[in-house]
Order: structure tokens, then C-alpha cells, then sequence
DNA sequence: CCGGGCCCCTGGATGC
DNA sequence: TGCATCCAGGGGCCCG
């Protein structure tokens, strides 16, 4: 859930939380399924920025004499979200920790007597410190993603020229993150609702390309001014909802009237994710 | 290389 | 009231 918008505010938070911090100690669950590694390697670096690509967070971390050999790489997953919480001293984070608040899968103290939790009940996010630039081997996701939408890179007839090179339904391509950074199913189903085209459709021309490129960042931009979409669990790191839910054209709008022509909103599965679009004005 | 499908996980909602 | 089942979905991985 989580998507692009919602990374964007989270960053927003963490900035004045994290920069020029250090990691005195860092805390992990080791369980199985953990999408968790190699956070041990933070310890004693220091913070230098927080930044977001698609629905990545990213610092750079750096030693005490000054080198920068590791970054910081975080995910959200669905359930995925941060706090920033005043601690007494520097002493056992985790347990400390869990009493106040719930799922914390890692925690990491900083100098200045916060910690920092991440909480994740469904354990989809993900959290890793890797050699700079070097995703391969922990997130190959973030190795292949595409251009960021809301930035120059995001090229309308790149786009366009990769929508006529598919064959796959036109949703499946926006979630596949290589065509376009940061778009889940939530920004995926407005940007087509916008845009008037059908998530089905595995023919998109140049022109209605044109259009989604647009809506995409329309849509995304919105919700980054109202701090995201809260629909279940996405919390910034203060705890606040995010104010796009009631912005909504089209996710989570199955059989509500369309806001454009007054149709039935409909309702299917594409590329294994809940789909909601106006079987009217969406034509394939 | 690409497309499609399954799976990871667990709280909340729904059904009986 | 209580138990079982279903559902949500980002992304990794496997197979054809």
C-alpha cells in the first residue's frame, strides 16, 4: 500500500529525525522469513541523507573516518512504517521498545537518545545495508527500477514505446516498476481511471499514452500534497493518516457511482491484484 | 527475455 | 460466541 506518494511523505518525516544522526546500535528480528540483512553493518556509521527512488528509501552512510562504503536501503512493503520514539539512555532498544509499540521487526538507537522503529506486522518490507549503488544481490528490484515519474527522466515517448512493445494487460505494466518507479495498485487504478483507459487494455497508443504519462504524474504529485493514501495501514511516522483516501476516483470504489459518468464502478482481478475501474468510460 | 502465476505473511472481515 | 476461511498486495521466483 504504500506506494510512491506514501514513501515520499514518510522521507519527508525521517529527514530532521535522521540526517547527521549515528547509528550507535541496531536491533533485528531473526526471524525466518525476515526480509531483513546484514543491518549489523550500521553500527557506529552516521547517517548522511534520506532519500526516496520509487517506493525505495536510500541513505548514505558514513564511517567515523569519513568513507562512505555503505548504503542504507528500506521498503515499506503493504504494512511497513517508521517511528521515531525518545528513549531513556542507550540501553536495550528492542524489548524496550516492543512494549509501547507493536511488530517492531528492527530498531535502531541514535546519539541523540531516539530510537528508530520499524514496524512491519505482515513482514513484507524489507531492510538492508549493501555496498553503495551495489542492489543485485539484496534488492533486484531497486538494480532494474525505472525513471522516477515525477522527475525528466520520466520520457512520455519511452513510455509510449513500451506500451506498444507488451502484450500484457497495461495495469500489470504499470506495477511492474521497470516501465515507471513508485506506481502500486492504488496510483495505478486512479491513473487509468483518469486517463480513461481500461486496465485490461494491452494495446495503448501513442496518444492515450501520452495521457496516462500525464495522469500518472497528476495523480501521484495530489497525493504527495495531501501525504498519501491511508485505505488500511499506511502511518507516517507521527502516526497520521495520509488525506488522499477521499480523493479517490476509483480504488476501492467497486459499485459506487463513477465520478465522471454516474456508472457503476466495476470490479475484477488483473496481474493477481484487486482492480476497480468505470466499465463506461474506460474502454479498452 | 518476457509473461503469467504462485507464494511469502498475518490482522481484520466475513461466514457458519 | 467461537472457530474456520477468505482477503489484502509488493515483489521474488519459477516455469513455459
Amino acid at each position: 500500500m504504500p506506494e510512491l506518494p506514501e514513501v515520499e511523505s514518510v522521507r519527508r518525516q525521517l529527514v530532521p529525525e535522521l540526517t547527521g544522526r549515528t547509528v550507535v546500535t541496531a536491533w533485528w528480528d531473526a526471524h525466518p522469513h525476515a526480509r531483513i540483512s546484514d543491518v549489523h553493518l550500521i553500527e557506529g556509521q552516521r547517517i548522511v541523507d534520506v532519500r526516496r527512488r520509487g517506493k525505495f528509501l536510500l541513505s548514505t552512510l558514513e564511517r567515523p573516518d569519513g568513507s562512505r562504503q555503505h548504503e542504507l536501503v528500506l521498503h515499506l512493503g503493504m504494512t511497513g512504517s517508521f517511528r521515531v520514539l525518545p528513549i531513556d539512555g542507550p540501553s536495550a532498544p528492542a524489548p524496550v521498545a516492543s512494549e509501547v509499540v507493536t511488530h517492531v521487526r528492527a530498531s535502531f538507537v541514535l546519539d541523540d537518545d531516539h530510537v528508530l522503529l520499524f514496524r512491519d506486522p505482515r513482514r513484507f518490507g524489507r531492510v538492508s545495508v549493501v555496498p553503495t549503488g551495489d542492489y543485485r544481490d539484496r534488492v533486484p528490484t531497486l538494480a532494474v527500477l525505472g525513471p522516477e515519474p515525477l522527475s525528466e527522466d520520466f520520457e512520455v515517448a519511452a513510455f509510449a514505446a513500451a506500451l506498444a512493445r507488451t502484450s500484457s494487460p497495461v495495469k500489470a505494466k504499470l506495477l511492474d516498476q521497470r516501465l515507471v518507479a513508485g506506481v502500486g495498485n492504488i496510483y495505478a487504478d486512479e491513473a487509468l481511471w483518469r486517463a480513461r483507459i481500461h486496465p485490461a487494455s494491452r494495446r495503448v497508443g501513442k496518444a492515450r499514452a501520452g495521457l496516462l504519462h500525464q495522469a500518472i504524474r497528476e495523480v501521484l504529485a495530489a497525493a504527495i500534497e495531501r501525504e498519501g493514501t491511508t485505505f488500511r495501514d499506511y502511518q507516517m511516522v507521527n502516526g497520521q493518516s495520509g488525506r488522499y483516501a477521499e480523493q479517490l476516483d476509483a480504488y476501492g470504489q467497486g459499485d459506487l457511482p463513477c465520478r465522471r459518468c454516474g456508472t457503476a464502478m466495476r470490479r475484477t482481478v488483473i496481474a493477481q491484484r484487486g482492480t476497480t475501474y468505470c466499465p463506461s468510460c474506460q474502454r479498452a
